[in-house]
DNA sequence: GAGTTTGAAACT
DNA sequence: CAGTTTCAAACTC
């Protein structure tokens, strides 16, 4: 069996379009409100006295682009639709202006150019301080301030909470678990209390204005940032909320710049007890957490990335991806197969043999993966040292077909999971396959119908013969059974008229959704795919496991996760009530029984607010919220 | 683990 | 676009 092996040299430079800084998040929101409101927040910017340098207005949009180099006003107030269309996106273009203002404002250093250079070379650690002086850059864009050297854990109880330690200063408050939750700690000396503080001061602005506009639990991470270690840290968020491919993954172009391989791998196992990460060190080896030495691993925490959640179908938008081993409980354990389900999010291997697993036949390469050693293809291309192979061979695939890495879950709504029969979680009806199935035998029961694999309802987008699929028929569709509902609601009316009777007083609306969380409130359909406070390092690393096990990003993950970014901002327009309204969102059929409600009033049930807020991974949460679905929905029968 | 079934992907 | 072939996962034994 030939199987290129990685020479965990394979090196990428990160994406211009990850590299994300709060303010980018903060923008990111921005580009979600009308013009009225973005004027206000730069004002309140320029108040606060922030830096306002294109860099700290998200550089990763505006001026690092190992490509381009910086982008020009004209062509800024060009690329509306470009991976950078989460800043300007049509529906954000009246920021333009603002941007520009600050833009051209700015001054980049040489030490900029240098780094557009070639960002290899630009040794961060050194230049930072130049960077910052003379870029008047907040050190946030470069974190390298701190070498992974002077940043360690520590394990120091039994009871798998660590401190994380930047030099001889330690942060009580930074624990593995940070590491490990999905968010991380980016450690930082910036030096400059003020900068600190005006950080501090725009995110408390952001929380308290836009709080309607991004999600809460990013919301609480900001301010927990703010609240617990103020100063000298920044709040690294892995919370990449993505409509990834059937939750996977991020996918951007990379280049072949790279010079680091390092990584950190969540894996937090569902019980969050066992959970542990993954570090990959400079030679791309995978280090357990559980053995040494990850006791006193460092962290390289400046240049970590989420790994994709690769085909984690089923999880919905909204749902926060957990990056997770594709390798059960232990990353040295031997490869089993059957690891990758849906509740646990891990990953198979592929046991492509004819393809090179370089066809959407292999799963690994569908989800914009790189193949692992301990896959069981033959011939495999899929590797990093393939990388052309493997970029070739995605743009082929998508000159068939522009959508091939797309998501092929489609979260109609903000989805919240619901409880079904058999008390198992599950997507809402809303999420439906892109593409649809055509089953014919299995009638949507096995796992070869892609619906019933991603655990979601067949649509009327199926062709499938005899559908049977238990997470929802093709006949089920949402139309079906809201016109189902609205006629049942009419035939009570007509009965409760006929009686004189009291008819029911709930909506058909709050009727659909005590019956279906599948009905999400407005307030919580912005897109949700965003990338919360994120700053990438400049490099892009790729795991390359000591033991053969791990995964790792392959550039159409990246690709795919620039895309998904530039698709967060959906139109939106601002309602009467200051909630954010999905624009062109006809495809959503909870929008579409919203919109029809008079006056754009929208009927938020508690339980879906409640497990919206509670997120997807609390059950204790979940399940109140299903308390109050059921009681809400008490006077109707069951569907 | 081998063989079969299945349906998506790829091809024509 | 439809029919056929190829492919690899899912499934069965």
């Amino acid at each position: 069996m030939e199987s290129p092996k990685s020479d965990g040299n394979a090196i990428e430079a990160f994406p211009a379009s990850a590299r994300k800084s709060p303010f980018s998040k903060l923008l990111n929101n921005l580009s979600r409100i009308d013009s009225a409101n973005a004027a206000l927040y730069i004002e309140r910017l320029s108040e606060y006295s922030l830096p306002t340098t294109p860099s700290v207005f998200g550089s990763p949009h505006l001026d690092l682009q190992p490509e381009t180099g910086f982008l020009e006003s004209e062509e800024i107030a060009a690329s509306t639709s470009n991976a950078h269309g989460q800043l300007y996106s049509p529906s954000s273009s009246a920021l333009i202006p603002y941007i520009q203002k600050q833009f051209q404002s700015s001054n980049p250093s040489e030490c900029v150019d240098d780094f557009l250079a070639d960002p290899l070379e630009f040794d961060s650690a050194q230049h930072a301080e130049t960077f910052v002086q003379s870029a008047n850059v907040v050190p946030l864009l470069l974190p390298s301030r701190f070498t992974p050297s002077k940043v360690t854990t520590k394990k120091v109880d039994y009871t798998n909470d660590w401190v994380v330690e930047v030099g001889a200063q330690t942060l009580p408050h930074l624990s593995k678990k940070h590491l490990l939750s999905g968010s991380l700690i980016l450690l930082e000396d910036s030096g400059d209390q003020s900068i600190d503080e005006s950080f501090d001061k725009i995110l408390k602005f952001s929380s308290e204005n836009i709080c309607n506009y991004v999600e809460p639990d990013e919301l609480l991470e900001h301010q927990e940032a703010s609240q617990d270690q103020r100063g000298i840290r920044r709040h690294l968020q892995f919370e990449a909320t993505l409509d990834c491919k059937d939750n996977a993954a991020f996918n951007c172009h990379t280049s072949s710049r790279v010079r680091e391989v390092r990584e950190v791998v969540d894996h937090v196992e569902s019980d969050h007890q066992s959970s542990e990460a993954v570090v990959v060190d400079n030679g791309g080896h995978l280090l357990d957490n559980n053995e040494p030495p990850w006791d006193t691993q460092q962290v390289p925490c400046f240049d970590q990335q989420t790994l994709p959640c690769g085909q984690m179908q089923g999880q919905q938008i909204g749902q926060r991806v957990e990056v997770r081993s594709q390798y059960g409980e232990s990353s040295k354990g031997k490869r089993n197969r059957e690891t990758y389900t849906h509740e646990s999010g891990d990953f198979k291997r592929c046991n492509c043999q004819m393809s090179r697993c370089l066809k959407l036949y292999c799963e690994c390469f569908a989800a914009g993966l790189y193949c692992v050693d301990s896959c069981a293809c033959q011939n495999c291309r899929n590797r990093t040292a393939y990388e052309d192979w493997v970029e070739e061979s995605r743009e082929q695939i998508e000159l068939r077909n522009p959508l091939a890495f797309a998501p092929t879950i489609v979260q109609q709504a903000n989805d919240s999971p619901i409880l079904a029969d058999d008390g198992n979680w599950t997507n809402p009806s809303s999420a439906r396959h892109k593409r649809g199935c055509k089953c014919k035998r299995s009638k949507c029961l096995k796992k070869y119908c892609e619906c019933y694999r991603a655990k979601v309802g067949c649509s009327g987008g199926c062709r499938c013969e005899g559908c049977d699929n238990s997470f929802g028929k093709k006949s089920e569709s949402i139309f079906q059974r809201e016109e189902e509902w609205k006629n049942l609601l009419n035939m009570e009316e007509v009965m409760s008229d006929q009686k004189g009777g009291t008819a029911n007083q709930f909506s058909p609306t709050w009727e659909e959704l005590g019956n279906t969380s599948h009905l999400t409130p407005l307030s919580h359909q912005v897109p949700s795919l965003t990338l919360s406070n994120i700053w990438y390092f400049p490099y892009i690393s790729q795991a390359q496991p000591q033991d053969g096990s791990g995964l790792q990003l392959s550039p159409a993950q990246l690709h795919w996760y620039s895309s998904a970014l530039a698709s967060v901002n959906a139109p939106c327009e601002i309602m009467g009530d200051g909630s954010p309204h999905i624009l062109n969102d006809n495809s959503n059929p909870a929008n579409k029984l919203q919109s029809g409600s008079p006056n754009k009033e929208r009927v938020f049930p508690p339980q879906q607010i409640q497990s919206d807020r509670l997120g997807s991974s609390s059950t204790t949460g979940l399940q109140s919220g299903r308390k109050l679905c059921l009681q809400a929905v008490s006077s109707f029968p069951p569907l």
